[in-house]
DNA sequence: TACTTTCTCCTAGACATTCGACATATATAC
DNA sequence: GTATATATGTCGAATGTCTAGGAGAAAGTA
């Protein structure tokens, strides 16, 4: 019964999206799942997180999106990162990295 | 000029401090620098984030404070870790390391 | 046929956390 | 006497995430 934290990082869901979608044009529903396989249940997106991140993304302008069929015949959006995106993925990257080095760094101090 | 993102990955200011107080009894203060110091100017703790932390952190009973006097003879309230507080920190190290690897998986996708 | 599960999109409201700005006071250095 | 560093705090706004809903279409099961 230990309380089960939450299921993400606070801020690291734009990273992750724009990650994910790095590696080809998916759609929202995919971009969860993918998620959660490669991380191996332990990170896991709710919808209520996933479409406003989505829609906030595309709003600045880091990725397109273009409704077509998924590949069980059903219309969902594909998401692809744009120009903006890659850019804006790189410095997230970068940025998680140092951050999270320093985090390490005090994590680790002796005690 | 590029914009620097925040100062803290959001979510992990409890762990920080809880960790910076198990080192040893310290003021609000000392930790906002301590945190700064040891993460080498990478994390940085804004007053308007730390005492409400702290605040928190004490009404959660994780911390306890006393009143004293800093090294150079000013007022200062001391925080110390609770035997809950230890608990609670070591919880919140561990769901550290899995959230952030499992973030690190994600990023490590070959692309 | 009817029922359930899976896939796919979406929004609204509540909640917690963080930030920026402000307010206050003492000690030290110039 | 004025500025800087030390020290504590509050308030309001902004942001992001979660819970809890709603919707429909396809596929599998009774």
């Amino acid at each position: 019964m230990p309380i089960e934290k939450s299921d993400l990082l606070q801020g690291t869901l734009d990273l992750l999206i724009l990650k994910i979608v790095a590696l080809g044009p998916v759609h929202g529903y995919g971009i969860s799942q993918r998620i959660r396989q490669i991380s191996k249940e332990v990170l896991q997106v709710q919808q209520g997180s996933l479409y406003p991140a989505l829609h906030r993304l595309e709003k600045r302008g880091w990725l397109e999106a273009e409704w077509g069929q998924s590949s069980n015949g059903r219309e969902a959006k594909f998401y692809k990162l744009s120009a903006k995106g890659r850019k804006q993925l790189a410095s997230e990257e970068s940025n998680w990295n140092r951050l999270a080095g320093a985090v390490a760094q005090i994590l680790q101090t002796a005690d």
